[in-house]
DNA sequence: AGGAAATAGTTTATGCTTAAAACAATCGAC
DNA sequence: GTCGATTGTTTTAAGCATAAACTATTTCCT
């Protein structure tokens, strides 16, 4: 496939490229952390004071919320992309507080099914309306009309990762 | 500044475009953090694979990296936005494996300046270099003529948050 | 000089996070 | 039908993260 000793066309230069693209993917990497961690931790912040409540707390009843009729318990770690011994206590918490319910399948006992509950829907609709409220206070000076862009691209970049994720591992 | 009663030109027209605002805002949100914790995890499942280390070690060695004359441990939190309590045991533990020095100032007993050693110097380079490749890698599939731009973009996201953040607590 | 306020850093309590091992129930092959 | 593999979930050990309380030192005010 690769043939060994075709002179290189302009070897110094593709160096130069090489090193300029490197820099600039590594300056994505830093400004995407740096982004999210500003806002991921300004929004803890509001949780804790203003609901006592945590972020991956809340994470787990968005995902509720969508789902009247409950969701496999096993479907929520693939969905909020953490791993599944990670839930364990927080899906014990949101149950002794009365949010969800986890109720074991007849079908096959292994499996249970975890539902938002009544007092859960509304606690949730009242942090959720504030979590979007407090996004658009955070991001209010970025221009409105760039926003589709820069989502497009942040899909582009998802896309990117996962392909190289699912790409066997090489050789 | 803000005439009172101005008939409100287009209601229903803005209403429906503050909705849409908010809509692409929390995607933008959705995004971010889709991306920053794909790329995060799949960087410490290597950090860890390959070098038994784990990225909060490597940023602290990161920023000790282009500070030969070592930096004032208060300086740390401020760099890496992370709390200051969080540093104590991850700065203990590179002290302990001989990557880092701790040694107290004459000037001010309260502060301690921390700085790599050679050592640490040699583990982070080699650390770096994979590090890098590692991103070239996860993110090869996206066009090398648009990074630029979106860090541009990103760039201008952070400042809008921090300028929210900075914002006096209103009113 | 004496004491209050500020600063640098650590400790504690609580909770998130992962990887790996353990456990339990089901499924499949024979 | 039984045994081995697979699947769903929990447990365990180690480490990261924060907020709040605490200690030690310095600075500032009078």
């Amino acid at each position: 496939m690769a043939p060994a000793k075709e002179p290189s066309p302009a070897p110094s230069r593709n160096a130069a490229d090489a090193e300029a693209e490197y820099r600039a993917q590594t300056r994505l990497w830093l400004r995407l952390l740096a982004c999210t961690s500003m806002i991921e931790g300004e929004l803890r912040r509001r949780f804790r004071e203003e609901y006592d409540f945590t972020m991956p707390r809340f994470d787990v009843l968005a995902q509720l919320d969508r789902e009247p009729s409950g969701l496999v318990l096993g479907e929520l770690p693939k969905r909020l992309m953490v791993s599944a011994g990670n839930l364990t206590p927080i899906v014990d918490r949101l149950v002794e507080d009365g949010y969800i319910t986890r109720t074991p399948s007849h079908l096959d006992r292994r499996v249970q099914i975890v539902c938002m509950t009544v007092e859960g829907r509304k606690t949730f609709r009242r942090m959720a309306k504030s979590h979007g409220a407090w996004l658009a206070e955070l991001l209010a000076e970025f221009p409105v009309d760039r926003l589709d862009g820069l989502v497009g691209a942040l899909d582009d970049v998802k896309r990117a990762v996962r392909d190289a994720l699912q790409r066997p591992e090489r050789s």
